[in-house]
RNA sequence: GGAGAAGUCGCCUAGUCCGGUCUAUGGCGCCCGCCUGCUAAGCGGGUUGAGGACCAAAAUCCUCUCGAGGGUUCAAAUCCCUCCUUCUCCGCCA
């Protein structure tokens, strides 16, 4: 949710946010409409109400009076004619009441359709138009090596550690099993994830992720990404695409205690996806599925500090891959491609030999005070009023996509892959994943 | 799944039967001040959150807020309905 004062005092910054990101720039105008009708409204019902409360005090003892039987025949006289105007009152005071909600409805709709500001320095554009930050590690040169590059899929299967067959059997198309050395890997990666977390201040949490439809609303799930969430219509729960979600709410309408920012939280949670729309792309492998596991970083921080946080948080994405000994590149997210909450993104991608290619593995997000003033997150400022936290949130692995890098720029001639050294703790001390016989 | 109890402004709590002097009581904690060799104690004041009016700002004022949302009524913490949450007992079950 946007900050109404920021909508009102510089609509101007909220056109300009709206055209960079290819948004009806006529919102503005419409909200700011809105906002007037709500607050003539407002003003209608309290003066309306205020009245109606003074009658109410006069009515009171006069009741009473009458009541014991110890009203004069005048004060009766006064009670009737108090409660006659009172009676007529209470009609208006419902008419404006009701008029206020519907304006404040309005207005509302209005509001929750306009995106966070996008960031200055963000680039302008669709999803096309990114700006590479960074190029990091080095590709491999697997000609010269004599390798023949195997995609994760014809690895997963050497290794016996990637079933998507029985994966599309039991549950459909784009699931999978890790088995052996692959769920292994899984494991391997989280612990290495979270004790990477753990060293940067973060308490690791399990989240649920079946939520409600307020927590899903108020991180901003149901907007346009709504059709890529699964909904529980039975039980009105909803699956979480992210532990961001019960990560977000976790603090939901609370007042933060300044002292304690930045609250630093490592969800490890499942991820449902229902990849509505994308139909077609990435049918082959575990790049884009229904379901994988993550472990998420998630950062409550004054509205003043984010964008540092944000900036350490893009450093943590890159210590995992830099670790990890994959090569990656990281791009600023173009305006256009930024979602409902992020003001900027930054994304992570690692090298994918058998597509050449670079491919999103993790992704960062400063969604300012936007998200938190939907969940009604707030803390204290220097003069103890409150005020909107900033959120902010990033991916340290997820662990499908981490495979896939892993298996694939790890890969020797024989189908064998190498351990890096940083997994190798994880992995009972294991250099080398040799292939099934 | 069945039966029952409860939810009040940080925490505890009065009020709910019987609607109106509730502008929600008191205690604890916290904040400010006074007093005091220091500390403690004592004394005085303040202390839910949200929206709005006025405004340069502060002060002030108004409305909403007693788990949430509806309803009854001139008037709801109080009466009615739905939902949420917590607890107790029974049943079932990782």
């Amino acid at each position: 949710m946007l900050d109404v004062r920021v909508l009102r005092e510089n609509p101007d910054l909220v056109r300009a946010s709206q055209a960079a990101r290819a948004e009806d720039v006529t919102a503005v105008d419409r909200a700011l409409a809105a906002d007037a009708e709500r607050r003539a409204a407002a003003l209608a019902f309290d003066t309306a109400r205020s009245e109606q409360k003074d009658l109410g005090k006069a009515i009171g003892p006069l009741q009473g009076k009458v009541k014991a039987g110890k009203a004069t025949d005048a004060e009766a006289a006064e009670l009737t004619q108090l409660m006659e105007r009172a009676a007529a009152l209470a009609a208006q005071v419902g008419q404006a009441e009701q008029l206020q909600r519907e304006v404040d409805a309005a207005f509302t709709a209005v509001i929750s359709t306009i995106p966070n500001l996008v960031h200055p320095a963000a680039p302008v554009g669709g999803e096309d138009d990114f700006v590479t930050r960074e190029t990091a590690g080095t590709i491999r040169d697997f000609a010269a090596e004599g390798v023949v590059v195997r995609d994760h899929l014809e690895l997963g299967a050497m290794h016996k550690a990637i079933d998507v067959e029985r994966g599309a059997k039991v549950s459909g198309s784009r699931f999978y099993y890790l088995t052996g050395i692959g769920a292994e890997l899984e494991f391997a990666l989280v612990n290495h994830a979270l004790a990477m977390a753990r060293a940067n201040g973060f308490t690791p949490v399990v989240p649920p992720t079946l939520v409600r439809e307020e927590a899903m609303e108020g991180t901003g799930f149901l907007g346009q990404a709504a059709e890529n969430v699964y909904h529980l219509k039975d039980d009105e729960m909803y699956l979480v695409g992210t532990a961001e979600v019960p990560l977000a709410a976790y603090h939901m309408d609370e007042i933060l205690d300044p002292n304690s920012l930045p609250l630093r939280y490592a969800g490890f949670s499942p991820c449902f996806r229902r990849e509505a729309g994308s139909h077609g792309k990435d049918t082959r492998g575990i790049i884009r599925v229904h379901w994988f596991d993550k472990v998420e970083m998630f950062s409550f921080t004054r509205v003043e500090d984010a964008e540092v946080e944000h900036e350490r948080f893009l450093q943590w994405e890159k210590d995992f891959f830099t670790s990890l000994e994959i090569p990656f590149r990281v791009i600023d997210t173009a305006t256009g491609d930024l979602g409902l909450s992020a003001a900027r993104k930054f994304d992570i991608e690692a090298w994918i030999p058998s597509q050449g290619t670079y491919r999103e593995v993790t992704s960062t997000s400063n969604c300012t005070d936007f998200q938190a003033r939907r969940l009604r997150i707030r803390t204290r400022d220097e003069s103890g009023s409150t005020t909107p936290v900033a959120t902010i949130n990033g991916t340290l692995v997820a662990v499908p996509r981490a495979i896939v890098a892993l298996l694939e720029n790890h890969q020797q001639a024989d189908g064998s892959v190498r351990v890096p050294a940083a997994l190798q703790p994880w992995l009972h001390g294991r250099t080398v994943l040799e292939p099934c016989a």
